[in-house]
DNA sequence: CGCGCCTTTTACGTTTACGTCAATCCTATA
DNA sequence: TATAGGATTGACGTAAACGTAAAAGGCGCG
């Protein structure tokens, strides 16, 4: 099932870069493109979010891996693992309705959100505790080098 | 330099459970208090964060240690590692001003602060896709059950 | 005397998402 | 043909803060 020689897909990449249309591309292309390292692509690969084709052991892909690593990019983002992302990626079926996957998805979404928001909550009551340490620290250090020479109090 | 024994500690503890004014608590004690596991408690001295006295082997731990575990629990509630906390604490000297710590911890602050406002911003940023996502999915989920019986623009 | 409870040390396991070699292979190019 | 540039798999390393046995010692109570 070889779609593409080797040297046909290399001198598509030589000769027409900007030839948008371009069906596959190779491990180091998808990485600049995305923002990702050769490594992060073949770790998704090893756990199942991403199939790319292969022509030979090169790996090859196509838009619809490149529509799957935006999924994975948007889940990192709002904070979902790898393992969530695949559950719900594991979902999908082109050929029916998807109800299934965009309940999950919805349900993970819900939690997800309070999960970020009770972490909102925690880092804005780390940042009030950590700026009343400061004004303390703050304060301490005022009094250790103003006060050797005129301490009023004693 | 065996300052109680075994058999007084524990009488103390069976006999004047409530007499507040007890010097030595071990470790079973000293974590109820403070709400950490007992090999939390081994860790930290591991660390090099307590150094309770000892007994033979069993750990004995003072008003000192209390502080000191106080101090670390503030500094992990605000985010700081466990090497952080380290390296303020070693710093601490009785019988001098401390400016030098002091100011250190007001410098790993300055940078803890800004790190959790970067984090808020991220979490507030997460939220809003999050959001976005989900109302998307929302209205997939609805034309996808309304929709089959009355599709009016086919 | 045996039981249960507390304590000790040692040391490997857990989690997540990759980083970092290492050794090897293939290919286009000068 | 030598070399540089990508690509491959495999496998150990990293960070943080403990969890979780495992095996053993000590103590008071009934």
């Amino acid at each position: 099932m070889k779609l593409v020689s080797p040297g046909e897909a290399a001198a598509n990449t030589n000769d027409i870069p900007a030839e948008a249309d371009e069906e596959f591309v190779r491990i180091g292309e998808m990485a600049k493109k995305y923002g990702v390292t050769l490594r992060t692509l073949r770790f998704y690969e090893d756990k199942g979010l991403l199939n790319p084709h292969r022509d030979g052991s090169t790996r090859l892909y196509t838009r619809r891996d490149k529509a799957r690593l935006k999924l994975i990019l948007l889940g990192r983002k709002v904070g979902f693992s790898l393992r969530d992302v695949k559950q719900m990626m594991d979902l999908y079926d082109p050929s029916g309705t998807n109800t299934k996957q965009l309940r999950l998805a919805l349900d993970k979404s819900e939690k997800q959100l309070s999960r970020l928001q009770k972490q909102r909550a925690l880092i804005d009551d780390a940042i009030g505790e950590l700026s009343n340490s400061m004004s303390v620290v703050r304060q301490m250090l005022i009094e250790r080098t103003a006060a050797p020479q005129a301490s009023a109090a004693g």
